[in-house]
RNA sequence: GGGCAUGUAGCUCAGUGGGAGAGCACUGUCUUCACACGGCAGGGGUCGCUGGUUCAAUCCCAGCCAUGCCCA
């Protein structure tokens, strides 16, 4: 006998085990089947399971389950990413914490060992939970972007595309971490809003220059007065930049300043002359409309700097620290006030010398005014210090080049995006894309594969002989090479994600097989690392996109709203509810809420509400085993005779058809809301009550249909919802096996149930939607006349057509039970039931409930003036439109026909209330 | 400042060019032999605002307001 309630912490792991002694995922079992693919978008390996992951895993997991009831031969290919930069910090606080030697003092060798050895003990974390949210994974194909295959796949690639022209070396700006000292891309980059200041300087222009500035307008913005000045006021946000100021930029059509365009000021503190140079950049709009132009510590200034030739002395340290003593761009053009400059503010962390710089501009009198200044600061998203712009050597992508195809697959419809709308921002970010710094100065991750000779010569290579080979043929000599000590973005090993870890480079089985995958499951914020990134690789290796269908889901938010957060204290562990409620609950909720476009607020009453609704199916199958409803396999649902059971199956058919539909168009909400629709309120609330009275019957043919009937329902229903709720189901599965024929396998590769169009059967749903409406409306009489629950009433009938009167007969048992009636008693069409009694109109016929020892003919009396006024209204809407020329004129014949039949009807209805209300006196 | 979303019942959210829906919460009621993680019944909305298109707008269009996100 099945328990009471569904106990998801006993249940779940034995499942789990089940799933497990079968290779019940094992892709490749099914040769002669059409393959299914997801490859998940791989996690950390640093990282554990967040609701992110939860929502994320769940979604392909229904997705694979479906397509594995399907038929289809399912690879969901699993695995994680190494994470450069938050794994090294794992490992290099892990040796802190136990007071062990660090990073530098151990050497590369022996951190990277460290590093291995910590993934070894720890980098399972996030598969294993992975699984106890019941995601049905091909275990034994997990990878790793370290791997020594994946790793070959990098290389390749690398090779490659530096061959092709498509990766190079450049000295641009890049993202600068002053903290971790290594480069960062666009994307680890959060901008956080700062409270600062504005601060005004006056740089005092060369050859005792002075020029009119305005000092004050009339109303039409006309100067009226102006004043004679010698310096020119630059703002800045960041005041210890200007030590390596190179111009000052007004824009050209500046009335202000355009006529100084082409002299020079000379650069306090330090001295050196600097041109006035007209550029659109500068907005004469913001501060005093002149800018202060450091190339080589603004990514803006870095673009005037370059359309203007300016020179770009960079005057931080890696470590953000001054850097001016034996800082030759810095000396070179120097005056001899620099000397005092080198001595008070070298070697200064930036903070400190933006002190500094402002106090020694206050001594002189060249700082004019500071204003408060709300801005935004770029930060590490790891380290969480501020970015410093940094003039370096590093590795590029020819992101731009790459684009090109990822653009073109997409506008041309090769690959879509679900919901569509993110297509644009897919094309807003590949149309404006940048150069690609791939290279990280870490020690963990994929090392550079190039070379360099002693005189800087560069020789890219698969391996160190390859690379020894090319030199010797460049120099004609063997040379001493070095390995490139910087270590490839994470990212662009995740790039190659979708065929590496199916084998490329070699051509395997499962590439041919599986390549290119069905879909790629991910939140919007990962378009730009994932989706674009896979897609430029997949396209340029492959030259095929990875997968037709990109389907972005949404963000899990608190119940408030609020983006869940460590800081904010408001992240919600899914294992804790995975604890609480079961995967099941968890992960029918999420699919519930997945609706296309709008975040998941999630709240723990809603998962509440939804392990209840497991529990309600497990109660209904109770039931059933209660109640002997064992599976015949000999029957066939097709031959059912009564009309609860063909009604049922026909409903069952259709709610198959629509979840199917539903999943595959990634409408998961509508699928899971039509399982819930279906089990709870078709299944439970009115077929398993319609069948009471056969199943408490005597034995026969009747009860033995119903009994089958019932089984083929019931597992319909658990494989429908089996995607969806994997545990509960499979539990059922096995258990409403304990009697009758035993199963054959797991629920997990068991065929989806497509009931055909077959088992649709229109008449059986009409006339089972009468018997529901019927009982509906006594119900509902009978507590608003406040009749005793227990009470057995008669009903009598008047004016039923032929239609009317056989349904009433056929189902008269199954009514007068879930109706609480006594008999139900047919009157002659002059006959007037007795005085009292609460009358409804149903289908044109008249039910008469005798209501003489409780009726309270005020409320009775208030009952039929509200359904009359209801009646009266809708008339009224209807024949409004009716009358109107126009809309019979325009409007399709059978939107008039179908108003017309309504008007009837209502008219008809109204008629019937009124008669009800005049017998009653009133 | 630019772009993209979103605004529907107390809350969370579906939905559609032609009769406003769900879940939760709420109210009343029932310990009836699957289930109180339950049954039955019920109340509750000018579909953000203003215009326009249309025979007909909650839905399409424009503007505005509010909120959120992304980018500068």
């Amino acid at each position: 006998m099945i328990d009471k309630t569904f106990d998801p912490a006993a249940v779940e792991p034995r499942i789990r085990a089940a799933w497990d002694a079968a290779e019940a995922f094992r892709a490749g079992l099914r040769p002669a089947a059409e393959p299914y693919c997801i490859v998940i978008p791989p996690p950390n390996v640093t990282g554990s399971l967040h609701m992110g992951h939860a929502l994320n895993n769940t979604l392909q997991d229904i997705l694979v389950r479906y397509q594995r009831m399907r038929g289809r031969d399912v690879l969901w290919q699993v695995g994680t990413d190494h994470a450069g930069i938050a794994t090294q910090m794992v490992v290099e606080r892990q040796l802190m914490e136990r007071q062990e030697p660090g990073r530098r003092e151990m050497g590369r060798a022996a951190f990277l060992e460290r590093v291995w050895q910590w993934k070894a003990e720890s980098g399972g974390t996030i598969i294993n939970q992975l699984r106890r949210l019941g995601a049905s994974c091909d275990w034994s194909r997990e990878r790793f972007t370290m791997d020594e295959g994946l790793s070959r796949a990098v290389v390749k690639v690398f090779v490659d595309l530096h061959e092709q022209g498509l990766i190079y070396k450049d000295k641009r700006l890049v993202n600068w971490d002053p903290k971790l000292l290594t480069a960062i891309s666009d994307l680890e980059v959060e901008a956080v809003e700062v409270r600062g200041s504005l601060w005004h300087f006056d740089y005092p222009l060369a050859d005792g220059l002075t020029y009119r500035h305005p000092v004050a307008w009339n109303e039409a913005d006309e100067p009226v007065e102006w004043e004679e000045r010698s310096a020119i006021t630059v703002a800045t946000t960041r005041p210890e930049t200007m030590l390596g100021d190179t111009a000052v930029a007004v824009h050209p059509e500046d009335p202000r300043y355009k006529d100084l365009i082409g002299r020079s000021v000379r650069l306090p503190l330090v001295g050196r002359l600097i041109p006035i140079v007209g550029d659109a950049y500068a907005d004469p709009a913001q501060g005093s409309g002149a800018v202060k132009i450091t190339p080589a510590h603004d990514f803006n200034d870095f673009e005037v700097g370059r359309r203007h030739g300016l020179p770009m002395i960079s005057i931080l340290s890696r470590e953000a620290r001054t850097d001016l003593a034996g800082n030759a761009a810095f000396l070179e053009a120097a005056g001899p006030e620099a000397a005092e400059a080198v001595r008070v503010l070298h070697d200064l962390d930036r903070f400190e010398a933006r002190e500094r710089v402002i106090a020694m501009m206050r001594e002189r009198g060249l700082l004019r005014a500071v204003e408060d200044h709300t801005h935004m600061v770029p930060h590490g998203d790891r380290s969480g210090t501020v970015i410093e712009p940094y003039l370096t050597d590093q590795w590029y992508v020819d992101a731009k080049t790459l684009a090109e195809p990822a653009l073109r697959a997409v506008e041309e419809g090769r690959t879509v995006f679900v919901p569509k709308a993110w297509e644009k921002t897919y094309f807003e970010w590949m149309r404006n894309i940048q150069p690609w710094c791939i290279s990280r100065q870490l020690w963990w991750g994929h090392q550079i594969p190039a070379w360099y000779a002693e005189d800087g010569s560069v020789f890219v290579a698969h391996d160190e002989a390859q690379a020894r080979e090319k030199a010797r043929a460049a120099f004609g000599r063997e040379v001493a090479l070095t390995r490139d000590e910087d270590v490839l973005d994470t990212w662009f090993s995740s790039a190659l994600w979708p065929f590496s870890t199916l084998g490329w480079p070699d051509e395997t089985v499962e590439l041919k097989r599986y390549y290119p995958t069905d879909v790629l499951v991910t939140g919007f914020d990962i378009i730009f690392f994932w989706v674009a990134r896979m897609m430029m690789m997949g396209l340029h290796v492959m030259k095929e996109v990875p997968f037709p269908a990109v389907y972005i889901h949404a963000l899990v938010r608190d119940e408030k709203g609020a983006k869940m957060s460590k800081s904010k204290g408001n992240v919600i562990d899914p294992l804790e509810l995975i604890d609480a409620y079961g995967a099941d609950a968890l992960r029918f909720t999420l699919a519930a809420m997945a609706a296309q476009g709008r975040d998941i607020k999630l709240s723990r009453a809603r998962i509440e509400g939804y392990r209840n609704f497991g529990t309600k199916l497990w109660n209904a199958s109770r039931f059933a085993q209660m109640n002997e409803c064992v599976r015949v396999p000999e029957f066939d649902p097709s031959t059912a005779q009564l009309t609860v059971n063909r009604w049922i199956l026909s409903e069952l058919a259709r709610c198959s058809a629509r979840v199917g539909a539903a999943i595959e168009e990634y409408r998961f909400n509508e699928a899971a809301s039509a399982l819930y629709q279906f089990t709870w309120h078709v299944f439970c609330d009115w077929y398993l009550e319609l069948v009471k009275p056969v199943l408490a019957g005597r034995e026969g043919p009747e009860k033995a249909e119903t009994r089958a009937v019932a089984a083929v329902v019931l597992d319909g229903v658990v494989a429908l919802l089996h995607p969806f709720m994997p545990f509960l189901t499979e539990e059922l599965w096995a258990r409403l096996a304990d009697h009758g024929p035993p199963r054959e396998g797991l629920l997990a590769l068991a065929p989806w149930p497509a009931l055909g169009e077959a088992l649709i059967d229109t008449d059986a749903e009409a006339e089972l939607g009468f018997v529901v409406k019927a009982v509906s409306e006594i119900r509902s009489v009978r507590a608003e006349m406040n009749v005793p629950p227990a009470a057995r009433l008669p009903l009598l009938v008047r004016g039923a057509d032929d239609t009317l009167l056989r349904r009433l007969r056929r189902h008269e048992e199954t009514i007068l039970s879930l109706a609480r009636l006594e008999r139900i008693t047919m009157l002659a069409a002059d006959d007037t039931p007795e005085r009292g009694a609460a009358e409804l109109i149903l289908e044109g016929a008249s039910l008469f409930l005798p209501l003489a020892g409780f009726v309270d003919l005020e409320a009775e009396t208030a009952r039929l003036r509200k359904e009359l006024g209801k009646a009266e209204q809708e008339i009224g809407r209807i024949e409004k439109k009716l009358a109107n020329p126009q809309f019979l004129e325009k409007a399709p014949e059978e939107v008039i026909e179908e108003n017309r039949e309504r008007a009837a009807e209502e008219a008809a209805r109204a008629e019937k209330l009124r008669a009800a209300l005049g017998r009653l006196g009133s």
